[in-house]
RNA sequence: GCGGCCAUAGCUCAGUUGGUUAGAGCACAAGAUUGUGAUUCUUGGGGUCGCGGGUUCGAAUCCCGUUGGCCGCCCCA
């Protein structure tokens, strides 16, 4: 063994592995495509500074960061926002709206490897800027749970946990809250789920013990599952701000049920979301059964652009990551086994046939198919398990009996059954026999 | 950054109180098998036991260090 190892939380893919990624990511493809986004990519390596302006000087110790051999403070991109604030923000005044963008790119963070996170992983990323309205959120959300559906997950595999900060503040206002104290209590509130009781016990040490009503009142916010409940439990209060965020609550979920989507999507007020930038929505999606981390996780994030120096441009978005959905699609049998498979397989006799079998090959590739065959002659019985275990469609016989009548036979390996067909009409044959085009 | 557990073939593992040349199953390759796929049999390749040091006549085995993995904490964009 010894020689090289690869470096703490860094993957290879062998070429199975690599084929699972490649699921994942022609999933997230079609599923964006599908909704009218457009994919963008952009640096892998950024300036530092980027990540510290939104983010802040902490950032720096997860971050594999260097100063490159022209003095420059670089950063490989923890996360996408900030680039893709930066492309949106060069071009804003030029770009149509509403902008929906994705992107499916790697990603590196300066972190002890754990279940579900590793140092370098892929995301899907998607965002749209330049609608204020929850009519973005919709969009989505929709196109969440379809990335997931979308591998053949259901509504019994995973959920989707719709909060709100701005709800929060506003609610934390009117139980008589200043700012400090309402984002030090969301800490709280975001630790909650964990930690139980103790969440609270920092926020005490900063400003005083929580009054039992408050506390109370806060709790019972935590506990809403529906939005018959959570109007219920903002009804009492007079507030413009609550009542016009609830009007919001109503469009977001409304949508998503007149999408057939409802069973996806739960009202959570325990998704918090660590990062302080998010100003409205926020969701997460969650694994329903087992124990994995976030699969998803996004929101609204209005002030960002125009914090990073650019036009005040509203942005919902969200992150999809490859680990964990890898993990969850290889518990649930999910994942695929023949990716690569072989449209058809090439069976040779031997030499004298080989040549006929080569231009037959040849076609078929030029037309689009997959065709693989073996480099040197083996046995005839081997041959079929070859290629059944390549997963092959079709196997093409190339025998000394059948070019001796100009015709080729093609066994279905799905069902066993064979016919013969003209060597002139190998082509045609094969496209009747995989039913239709090339993908 | 902190703590716990672990490291033997490509994979899953066995390896006795420290004792000759470190094993098995699976996988891979060749053959039995020159015309039809999940069987069977035979044979073969593949390991300086993660790495470095120490104790010992002798270390996969005991001790120390180190690297890596898993799990948890912190963090989670």
């Amino acid at each position: 063994m010894a020689g090289f190892q690869s470096l703490p939380g860094f993957r290879e893919f062998f070429p199975e592995d690599f084929s699972r990624r490649q699921h994942i990511f022609r999933v997230w493809r079609q599923s964006a495509r599908a909704y009218g986004f457009q994919e963008y990519d952009a640096p892998v390596l950024e300036p530092l500074e980027l990540y510290k302006a939104k983010s802040g000087d902490e950032i720096e110790a997860q971050l594999f960061s260097f100063t490159d051999k022209g003095g420059r403070e670089v950063a490989l991109r923890p996360e996408m926002t900030p680039t893709v604030c930066r492309l949106v923000g060069e071009k804003a005044g030029a770009l149509k709206r509403p902008i929906k963008w994705f992107s499916v790119g790697e990603f590196y963070r300066y972190e002890r490897a754990q279940k579900g996170r590793l140092r370098a992983f892929n995301q899907f990323n998607a965002d749209i800027f330049g609608e204020a309205g929850p009519e973005a959120e919709i969009e989505l959300i929709a196109l969440l749970i379809q990335c997931l559906a979308g591998f053949g997950l259901t509504k019994d595999d995973f959920l989707i946990r719709l909060s709100d900060r701005d709800l929060w503040f506003f609610y934390l206002e009117a139980l008589g809250l200043d700012d400090t104290q309402s984002r030090a209590l969301l800490g709280a509130i975001d630790r909650y789920e964990k930690m139980g009781d103790d969440a609270f016990k920092g926020y005490a040490e900063a400003h005083g013990v929580l009054a039992e009503e408050t506390k109370a009142r806060v709790l019972a916010f935590l506990k809403i599952k529906s939005l018959p409940d959570l109007e219920a439990i903002l009804r009492p209060f007079e507030s413009e701000k609550l009542a016009a965020r609830l009007a919001d609550w109503r469009k977001v979920l409304g949508g998503l049920a007149a999408m057939g989507l409802q069973d996806f999507v739960s009202v959570d007020l325990a998704v918090v979301r660590g990062l302080a930038y998010y100003t409205g929505f926020v969701f997460e999606a969650f694994d329903r059964k087992g124990d994995l981390r976030a699969l998803a996780g996004g929101g609204r994030y209005n002030d960002l652009i125009r914090k990073l120096g650019y036009a005040d441009l509203p942005a919902v978005g969200f992150a999809i990551g490859d680990v964990t959905t890898g993990l969850l699609l290889e518990q649930r049998g999910l994942a695929p086994t023949f990716v690569n498979a072989p449209d058809v397989y090439a069976v040779i006799g031997g030499e004298a046939e080989r040549a006929a079998a080569f231009a037959d090959i040849c076609a078929l590739r030029a037309a689009g198919w997959r065709v693989d065959y073996p480099l040197k002659d083996v046995a005839f019985g081997k041959q079929f398990k070859i290629a059944a275990e390549a997963g092959a469609k079709l196997a093409l016989i190339y025998g000394g009996d059948e070019l001796a009548k100009g015709v080729v036979k093609i066994r279905d390996l799905s069902d066993r059954s064979e016919r013969e067909v003209p060597r002139d009409q190998v082509v045609v044959a094969v496209r009747e026999a995989l039913g239709g085009g090339v993908e």
